[in-house]
DNA sequence: TATGAATGAGCCTTCATTCAT
DNA sequence: TATGAATGAAGGCTCATTCAT
């Protein structure tokens, strides 16, 4: 009878599960290996069996999201669109995508989006891919001229990040429902008077 | 006799500004107490002359910078509105003066607004407030019926949090400046198409 | 079915060849077993296959040289020498052939004659030894009686010591021509003056 | 009262004496902190309030030692001899000083003549210097022309290394005596006959 | 008011060695 | 004959905190 985990591979991702749940719940200096080895049924030495370090450790699921992300990004990288609905469509297609990659794995964007100080850069990259879209669109004329769409990428950022930690990761609301509400506020606001 | 310039109260003062500061740059646990007396001319014990431990400054800088943010919001409680001007004219007031009192300290915000276990509490708190008074205006029939006041509060927040850390605290805009975006977004969004 | 080429014996052979040269580059504390059986293309497992343990495997390094010491210096004994050329070129005999001895294995040369603890042992017999020999030829007048002859040996093992480890070794000089100046050292000096 | 060592400079200098002790007693990786505090009566991290690391008190150890011996070195540059006893005497005088300069301090000789890795530098150091000297007074005429000095000062080395551990270091000899006899043997040599 | 000196508790990492297959 | 997986035991270093003056 195989001693419960003797093989290698299972070792090695449970360990990276209690460790992403350790990090996105005391972040990474308060996470000790201890604990995450005795959660994982192991010993100390066993961790540097699989991982050079706790750094490393905590880089494999940091780089483990921005791949994640990453590859959400570039798959959906459409064609421009040609009318308002389109727009609005397109707008409401991504950010769905997003919260359901982020509301996918809690741990883990909890470390990539939050915790990890590769976040920042994340979040920026992010910020920035947004800006380009939506001065592209601004200039097809689907927005607002007077909008400056560095702050409303910026502020679309910050509601993404929000929202995740309060709503999607605590179960709350459902990636579909966020998306519609971010798209419907961002595109006409609350007020009942027309703009100007 | 005196050591120089050695005014307890002078000490204790330095010491929080020090601690302020390394805080907001490095967390709660990367900030050394040897570091902190290190800069503010003083050696380890003369710090718990003046603070129980570590946690205790802290603690205190937290609660300072609830207590203001209390009385900023305490100050601004007015009467309802009557019209749409003056809606959207007390939501400019009440955020610049938020943005102003974010941009005043900036260690100060960074540890009460980001850094401090509590500040998801003040965030918290802050979200229930906007949302209370946005349903009120919204039952008063200046806002869109449909709009889930709840969520909308979040992002707010969400937008709040972001501008801060990324546009104030970094010098790049002013309160007023950012008051002006955010209003004009949540109010009219920034489609050019009417609602609906 | 057998592993690649692995055949017990030759794998023990491997193993002590790469451990004699970690243990002469590195030291008996700083060898690593790991670093010894990965060099060897064999896991940490069969190292315990062959030997008992890392003090085991060094051990029987150590005794390799010292018994193939022994054999050399057993099969030099020679009679006593009757006149000044041959006491000269018995000495030089010896020492050649020590030296050939001495550079033959460098690697375990540097474990017995240096690393090893017994290598205090191993020179202390070869001094008392040495001091013996000279001692018997200084009875029978072929050497200076003032000359202390515990001293002498004493010296004469140091400067084996160094020139093996600075000359031998490092390929710079044959045991030939060690031997003949060590030689011409001890029996008469570098002074161009005689004695007293 | 005080308590016992209350006062730095004794500490470090007691973990400076105990910490040589160790080191020349069991090497510098065998030596541990917790051996070295124990022994002057402190706690591990006392001991880091007068050191970096272990890395560093050893190092200062050997600086120690090799600033003592380029003091003594440098303090022992005489003009060159005009006669034979001139030069047996400079010679005498010269070993006298270094035998007594590395019987003085037993743990430091240990450590920067046999332990450090520097060592080898310095006992190189030491014999370029001498092959110096004796090939300028070789030149001179005081020497045998035919003798390689190059090897006579490895010798000369080798001679004061295993002298120094064997005979000084143990308490058999003492500096005058040593230096007599390595004076006696590198000028006459032991045979009786004269050279060639 | 201030400090020189010291420490309890803890964490990351390493290494020789063994178990089960 | 060989190995994948695991561990007991230790060691260096750090940090908030305190004692005595």
């Amino acid at each position: 009878m195989r001693k419960k985990g003797a093989n290698g591979q299972e070792s090695r991702a449970r360990l990276l599960i209690v460790a992403a749940n350790e990090f996105a719940k005391s972040g990474y200096h308060q996470t000790k290996i201890s604990t995450i080895v005795s959660r994982a049924g192991l010993t100390q030495p066993s961790f540097y069996l699989y991982f050079e370090s706790k750094e490393a450790i905590f880089r494999e699921l940091m780089e483990k999201f921005r791949s994640e992300l990453k590859s959400l990004i570039e798959g959906s990288r459409l064609e421009s669109g040609i009318d308002e609905a389109h727009v609005t469509g397109r707008l409401l297609g991504v950010l769905t995508g997003l919260f359901t990659f982020l509301g996918k794995d809690p741990d883990l964007t909890q470390i990539g989006f939050f915790i990890g100080d590769d976040s920042v850069i994340v979040k920026a990259e992010m910020a920035a891919m947004i800006e380009q879209n939506l001065k592209e669109e601004q200039r097809d004329g689907y927005f607002d001229r007077d909008s400056d769409m560095h702050i409303v990428a910026e502020c679309l950022v910050g509601v993404i990040e929000r929202l995740t930690s309060q709503q999607l990761l605590t179960g709350k609301r459902t990636p579909e429902d966020l998306a519609r509400h971010v798209v419907s506020l961002f595109m006409h606001g609350i007020s009942i008077y027309p703009a100007k």
